[in-house]
DNA sequence: TCAGTAATTATTCAAGTGTATAGTTAGAAA
DNA sequence: TTTCTAACTATACACTTGAATAATTACTGA
């Protein structure tokens, strides 16, 4: 008796939806929002579109798990490469700077992937929610930063004067960043970061230029 | 006799199709490019749909001369108030400046509208060169100020420095524009204008503060 | 081994989309 | 007035979309 081979595989919900979030992404980023239809997507998925469905209740619910993938993805790349607890706080923030500035982060399909998302976000609430959320992750963090490398300093600030550091130096990353992403070819190798590195240095009153290379 | 009344109104060329622009971006602004459909346009603009492919050849090119209109209009309201010839060249960029940060540049409508189009611009290559030209249009202006203010103030840099600067200030208001409008309950009225202000005077090192307060 | 159930497929539906095309009409020109 | 044409309407087509539903199947655990 040959016992035919099993037509699909079952997966732990958990493990299927993230699969199902990472085939939304990579289609996103490839073809755009419009690009991005639940067969689509199903088909790239190895699996067949009521399962989306059936993981999902709509389709804006999926939207809203790749976005928030998206977003902590790319504030966790972002983040990572500063933690090294043994370098100065001036140089943790350099590195901040340095590392949303240069691909992977800074590169056209991230950039492309948060355009498509940040049109729905004026229509569903729930993805205003992430993006209110996320934004304010980043800069929570950027401040952090800046704050320990002014104390680092010897340098005080009132907290207003800090929220407006924050502010202004997460709006020249996300400007650089975006313009990197939007119009790659209108920028050299490495002009970013050290753009990056300079402006911040300049808003916040210390030489970042020196300790921003690294590796 | 009576004769009944007509039917419609013509129109010459580029009124119509100016109307049909105007309708396709009030459109997107409050329902987004989901909502902008052909059928909704038209009757926005009260007129049967079969026109719209009368003037455009196809939606995509409607699409692309909103985007060409918004994005100009924008530009337009930039630079505008900053064109008085007797001030000086440093409260010219200061009020360049502070103009992009403010209603009704800087406005969630404005934002999102943008957001919307940017969506497509990686996908037809007549968005991505109009989203090339009116990135550098602005760009431009941006550096014939900071190098008129620089000069005004006996300030020599190198073309290249220049450049860097352009580009960084651009950053920085279009990164503060952004978060305005994406996200107007986090900021305090007139904070957006002054923080930028601050840091467009740290980055190329010119106090503007001073010279941005108008009316 | 044998339910039981959660995961998955298969199929259908109703609504909406951009486009095409043929016919109609306003309004200038002769 | 009549003619002519560019502007406009009306209608239908071909296709895609997200969603719903019912039927199947892989796996767990008793």
């Amino acid at each position: 008796m040959t016992q035919n081979p099993p037509k699909f595989r079952r997966e732990p919900a958990k493990q299927r939806k993230e699969a199902l979030v990472l085939a939304t992404l990579s289609l996103i980023a490839e073809q755009g929002v419009r690009g991005a239809t639940v067969r689509e997507i199903a088909k790239r998925a190895n699996v067949t579109q009521g399962l989306i469905r059936y993981h999902f209740s709509s389709k804006e619910e999926l939207i809203s798990a790749a976005y928030s993938h998206h977003m902590s993805s790319m504030t966790d790349l972002t983040t990572a490469p500063s933690a090294k607890d043994n370098a100065s706080a001036k140089s943790r923030l350099a590195i901040f700077v340095a590392s949303g500035l240069k691909p992977p982060v800074c590169d056209p399909n991230s950039v492309s992937l948060w355009a498509s998302f940040l049109n729905k976000v004026r229509e569903d609430p729930q993805m205003q929610q992430i993006h209110k959320q996320t934004y304010f992750d980043f800069r929570d963090r950027l401040e952090a930063l800046i704050s320990e490398a002014l104390i680092e300093a010897g340098v005080v600030v009132s907290p207003q004067q800090l929220r407006h550091y924050a502010i202004a130096c997460n709006a020249t990353i996300d400007g650089l960043w975006m313009e990197g992403g939007a119009l790659p070819e209108a920028f050299e190798p490495g002009e970013l970061p050290e753009i990056g590195l300079r402006s911040v240095g300049a808003i916040i009153g210390l030489d970042l230029h020196e300790a921003g290379e690294q590796p």
